[in-house]
DNA sequence: AGCACGCCGACT
DNA sequence: GTCGGCGTGCTC
């Protein structure tokens, strides 16, 4: 019988970051177990918080007067025993408060909400009545949250509480909620309902029709959305029925579909090539013999790295285990979806970022229960509730969106490897083009390397032109597009082909700038310059949000030849069109796709040869795969390579080598045109020849010059203060205790203020530790996230980013 | 986070 | 003299 549990509350700071003990009331020891969600009293007065039971029956080391539990809920653990551990390392890996580990694990439901709620107790006649009408107006209660913006209302309650004339009620409700439909069960035999209809009038079309439903349902349950549509009668109808007493209404508890009703024909698998079969034989092994190694499935694209994932899947299926594949956001298109359905139909769960809170609940709860035994998702997926996990992928291994760029900044690969080798499954990373940091251990023969050289349908990848934009502009002036790549658009206009161009944006967007003096208006609280958002004509802050209008005189010089900079897509796309007149030409961008399924929709409309050229941003380099596609234009390829980052270069390649991919799908032979300022870039140059390999070794070579990873780890530690000076100091002094308690070929660089120095009226400083071998740093690290808050004022913040994807 | 305690300025 | 500002410490 549990007396004692020990509880993570739901404070995140990291004075509470620690096992708070309570006492169990006797009504509740036989439902509290370790994983559970539970309500505590936390602090004085009457604050009730959530917290997560993480250890039962162990006696603390606390020894004043406990407090008891105040509630249970849930029935069953929401995390398991290899949930908690998971969560453990989590948070100390990535230097992160337990409970924020909880929650990123959890859907998002699971967080309780907490209202406060202003109560006026029984002696109101002391109260000025003019006070209790202004803010309460004719009741008694009031929601403190409502009322928190307005300074003076909230100044006079806590005036009045502090005379106890209120008192502030904490309520914590959980919003986990099935849902719940109405159901409709007839309750007469086949005769009585013969019997019935003898006294119902003639003219009662709608309840004779409704018997005759009923009767057809031969007793069985369904819900009384079907029952409408299937007998074509009201809702009404049906309550009459129920009222006569032919029916019984019921509630039933369902899943919500996210699938909607995608029909999801089943699909056979497709024949191997020799390269597949190997690999998926190599990974079977490993699922079969139980072992945790890591596999880099290096394959070109369109070398049928899914069908290899299918199989493998496959077989963790054979072996009675579970499956988990991750897959970036981006690329979780319903063409990945119902490929995976249609191989395993209703054993698939999948997560993405388009379900609403309540779909990804049930998608979680569905796993938890077993009935799901493939989970399909993107990084946050990578916790989903599986049991006896047989194997583990992770496609597009090298995506930066499979890290986290708030706490916890974990990165999924990380986490698929620790549960990994908790189930000993075997772990699938595939890629194209590997991180350098995959490729370099499969080198080491950490991972164990696969291959795919060839294409499934035989075709070679598809021929690219290099295009040097600086001859193009000098010979026709500014323009975003060549003659060698408006003469292919034109071929293929003419040929009713169609074609895709890429707008790179990566470190770049459209700003206005002051054409006489240079000014550009920045955000008055980040210090980045405003980005331009024609749609609503104005001037926005990427970073806080921050809204203005676009100015007509220069602020700075009162000139009036302020100016747009920068090629948006909208630009892009009104130039092309000046060229091909006919064209039909579908944009898409942030400003085309911020709308919920407007994504979907155009690439739906371009798939129909709607429009004869989709021009985008990176978001169109993911994943898409349209027959018709027999030509692909990078028209700035070299933005971004210059960026301050070391891992520009390698994202860069990528991103050609993605765009590249998508010419030729099928059976008309591609073309690839790169519109670039730096032809001769070795980058540039490597991509045209398709060739990962000799970049790899380049780029290898370049990281090892400056100390970069693969060959040392980099950790960040970000310090941020309203008051520049504060920040600084702080920085400082995190520096000064590093400085000497490190490994001789330890790094330490700045601190430097970032390159967005102001955020949010915050100033932030940061240090980079470059290390390749250090024991002490991560205690150290460890530290001074534990000593920051005591040894400076609460303004101050000390973030942590272990194995940063940028430094900027 | 949210609350109490405690120590300094402008009001009855 | 007190009311109330926000810096500091603590929450089983």
């Amino acid at each position: 019988m549990a007396e004692l549990v020990q509880v993570i509350v739901d404070v995140p700071t990291m004075q509470t970051n620690r096992p708070y003990t309570y006492r169990v009331p006797e009504h509740l020891e036989r439902q509290v177990q370790p994983g559970m969600r539970v309500m505590v009293p936390f602090g004085r007065g009457s604050r009730e918080v959530q917290g997560f039971v993480v250890a039962v029956d162990q006696p603390g080391e606390f020894d004043g007067d406990l407090k008891d539990l105040a509630g249970v809920m849930d029935l069953s653990p929401v995390l398991n025993d290899e949930l908690l551990k998971l969560a453990g390392w989590l948070a100390d890996q990535t230097y992160a408060f337990k409970i924020t580990a909880f929650y990123t694990m959890l859907p998002s439901l699971l967080k309780a909400q907490t209202t406060r709620l202003v109560r006026l107790v029984d002696e109101v006649d002391e109260v000025d009545e003019q006070t209790r009408l202004a803010l309460f107006a004719d009741q008694d209660e009031l929601d403190l949250a409502k009322v928190q913006t307005d300074p003076l209302a909230l100044s006079q309650l806590m005036r009045l509480r502090r005379a106890g004339k209120v008192v502030i009620d904490y309520r914590v409700h959980d919003r986990a909620r099935a849902k719940q439909i109405t159901t409709i069960t007839p309750t007469l035999s086949f005769d009585d309902y013969e019997g019935e209809r003898l006294g119902v009038l003639k003219n009662a079309h709608a309840q004779r029709n409704l018997l005759d439903y009923l009767q057809s349902l031969a007793g069985k349950t369904v819900p009384l959305k079907q029952a409408q549509e299937e007998s074509g009668l009201s809702a009404a109808t049906f309550t009459t029925g129920a009222k006569r007493g032919w029916l019984k209404k019921g509630q039933a508890e369902v899943y919500r579909d996210p699938s909607g009703a995608l029909p999801t024909s089943p699909t056979a698998p497709l024949t191997l090539n020799q390269e597949q079969a190997q690999a998926v034989k190599r990974i079977n092994q490993a699922t079969d013999q139980r072992t945790a190694e890591t596999f880099l499935l290096q394959g070109v694209t369109g070398s049928g790295k899914t069908e290899v994932y299918l199989r493998a899947i496959e077989r963790a299926l054979a072996n009675g285990r579970s499956a988990l594949m991750l897959v970036p956001e981006i690329s979780l298109t319903p063409q990945i979806v119902s490929r995976v359905r249609g191989r395993f139909g209703k054993q698939v769960a999948v997560l993405h970022s388009g379900l609403s809170n309540g779909e990804r609940y049930d998608e979680w709860r569905r796993i938890k229960r077993g009935e799901a035994k493939v989970v399909v998702g993107a990084r946050s997926a990578v916790f989903a509730p599986l049991d006896n996990v047989g194997l583990i992928i992770m496609d597009e291994e090298h995506e930066s969106s499979y890290k986290q760029d708030d706490a916890p900044r974990y990165h999924a690969r990380d986490v698929a490897k620790w549960r990994a080798a908790y189930h000993h499954a075997p772990l699938v990373l595939g890629s194209a083009t590997p991180s350098l940091e995959s490729r370099a251990r499969a080198a080491t023969g950490l991972y164990h390397r696969l291959t795919l050289l060839h294409r499934v349908n035989q075709r070679p990848l598809p021929p690219i032109q290099v295009v040097d934009m600086k001859r193009e502009v000098q010979a026709r002036g500014e323009t975003n597009y060549s003659l060698p790549l408006l003469n292919l658009l034109t071929d293929r206009l003419n040929k009713g082909q169609q074609s895709i161009l890429m707008l790179n944006r990566r470190g770049f967007s459209s700003f206005v700038m002051c054409r006489d003096c240079g000014y550009v208006p920045k955000c008055p609280n980040c210090d980045i310059s405003l980005t331009l958002h024609m749609d609503s004509r104005s001037l926005k802050c990427h970073y806080c949000g921050h809204e203005e209008r676009i100015p007509n005189t220069c602020p700075n010089c009162q000139g009036h030849r302020i100016r747009y900079y920068g090629t948006g897509t909208e630009k892009a796309v009104a130039e092309l069109q000046t060229y091909l007149p006919t064209a039909r030409i579908i944009r898409m961008d942030v400003d085309t796709t911020r709308r919920k399924g407007m994504h979907e929709k155009l690439l739906t409309k371009f798939g129909n040869h709607e429009a004869d050229i989709l021009l985008g941003t990176q978001m169109i380099a993911k994943g898409l795969d349209f027959p018709g596609v027999t030509l692909v234009g990078v028209l700035n390829a070299d933005t971004g390579l210059d960026l301050p980052d070391f891992r520009s270069s390698e994202r860069t390649f990528d991103l050609l080598a993605q765009v590249a991919g998508r010419a030729g799908r099928a059976d008309e032979a591609g073309q690839v045109v790169i519109q670039t300022f730096n032809p001769d870039n070795y980058v540039i140059q490597l991509a045209r020849a398709h060739d990962y390999e000799r970049f790899f070794v380049q780029e290898m070579n370049l990281r090892k010059l400056g100390a970069y990873p693969p060959y040392y780890y980099t950790v960040r530690v970000m310090g941020s203060h309203p008051d520049e000076q504060m920040a600084a100091r702080v920085m400082q002094a995190v520096r000064q205790e590093l400085v000497g308690q490190l490994d001789s070929q330890t790094i330490i660089l700045g601190p430097t203020p970032r390159a967005i120095a102001r955020l949010k009226n915050r100033y932030y400083y940061q240090i980079v530790i470059k290390y390749r071998h250090d024991p002490a740093l991560h205690a150290r690290l460890t530290a001074i996230m534990e000593g920051a808050q005591q040894q400076f004022d609460r303004e101050t913040q000390v973030m942590i980013d272990p194995d940063p994807q940028y430094f900027l």
